[in-house]
DNA sequence: GAGTGGTCTAGACCACTCA
DNA sequence: GAGTGGTCTAGACCACTCC
């Protein structure tokens, strides 16, 4: 009944879980403090500290200055995507991975394009197309706006070989970015290079991002709809 | 030059992060362990393993016993989606929420709802299908299989008033969940009750939870094409 | 074996927020 | 004003992993 080793900030996180699962604290009930919490599990503030910050990141609690530590309401469950290279997603499922450049020149960027990055719509971005292959099969088209005045070395990047979105990864770092997943009916050009019918349900998934306020790329990621985007809690 | 505050754990974080956008630091690159940072930082050790953490996390760093912390070769960035109540999501819109149920009855799982769970297809089970409006314009489709055996309570459930989203979530926790996003075409019933034509582009989330091992429900959520989901990092 | 990150402690002060 | 969580410190020991 005794032999306890040091309790970590993860047991008193799983035995905190399972009060809430047992009803021991309702939903929207006030728990003790952390200093109450602290004396006892026998451990130090610090530890209750980090296991309570946890559950609240978790969105399984809620806390507040003074007025204390809560058991959420409504858990809002948080998903997290882990967005990976598309070459490495695809050699993970087992598949070969394949590339073939589209088109690569500079161009306007467009009223669309424009507004997304916050950029005039008559500045000059590198614009990319490419695909994606999984064992042949047309797996993502990209469809990629670079901005050159955040990436200069774009213009002379070996796109043929290298997928933007790889040659990117290494060569652009960014600070803040924005993802946006959505339906959509595939135009022409996209259902051509993911050989489905036009106007074929497609997964859209967007990406942009900025180095210190400095847009640096706006990308559109086509995926037939067999695609999945999956995460587990 | 010098009247410094006090360096939190988010300067620091900050910091690192300029060092590595102006390739002080390469990707791949180690950086200096924690005890010449804090030296160099003028704070704790501790300190600068919470910054440090927090990056790693993020995926912008690698952190490795002995081998030390390198910058990620690929920012494997992931993205945080939360999934909040139907209710919540259009009320933060500023919109009026509606609810209607479409149906609610027993009926076996069939093979495609029963794999997805891991129960047999004639498991019987509760079937709900309602609709969310926004400001009475139809916004989400939900087809909900919920398993009597891990939510007794369910049958008794007033799902005339109350959406079985909000209900569960007061009266079923859960300690695992999966989630899953797609694109599909609608089917006949979702477009009818979307008000789209049939065969439009439909934006898909499914939700399985389970509860120690037990299923406890399988819900489809279907948007119409103008549905995003979005993250910002 | 030795070096690096992972975690815990005990104590302190601060910042926010409620009453 | 007072109570609660947020954060920092200084020191310690541990666990993992590379050599």
């Amino acid at each position: 009944m005794s032999g306890k080793k040091r309790l970590s900030y993860r047991d008193i996180g799983e035995d905190i879980l399972r009060r809430i699962a047992k009803r021991v604290w309702e939903p929207g009930a006030l728990i003790p403090g952390e200093q109450a919490l602290a004396a006892e599990f026998g451990c130090s503030r610090a530890t209750v500290n980090r296991a309570l910050q946890d559950l609240a990141r978790a969105g399984i609690l809620e806390r507040r200055r003074k007025a204390g530590t809560r058991v959420s309401l409504n858990p809002v469950r948080e998903a997290r995507f882990v967005i990976p290279l598309v070459r490495h997603e695809i050699e993970a499922k087992g598949a070969e991975y394949g590339y073939r450049l589209l088109g690569c020149e500079t161009a306007k960027a467009g009223k669309a394009v424009g507004d997304r990055l916050g950029l005039d719509k008559s500045a000059r971005m590198l614009h990319v197309r490419c695909l994606h292959l999984a064992d042949g099969a047309p797996y993502q088209y990209e469809d990629r706006w670079i901005n050159p005045d955040a990436v200069p070395d774009a213009r002379n990047a070996p796109f043929e070989t290298v997928s933007p979105n790889e040659w990117l990864v290494t060569n652009a770092p960014f600070s803040r970015a924005e993802f946006v997943f959505r339906a959509a009916r595939a135009g022409v050009e996209e259902a051509a290079q993911l050989e489905l019918p036009e106007g074929e349900a497609v997964f859209v998934a967007e990406r942009l991002t900025w180095l210190a306020d400095k847009p640096v790329t706006f990308v559109r990621m086509v995926h037939p709809p067999s695609h999945r985007i999956v995460t587990k809690l």
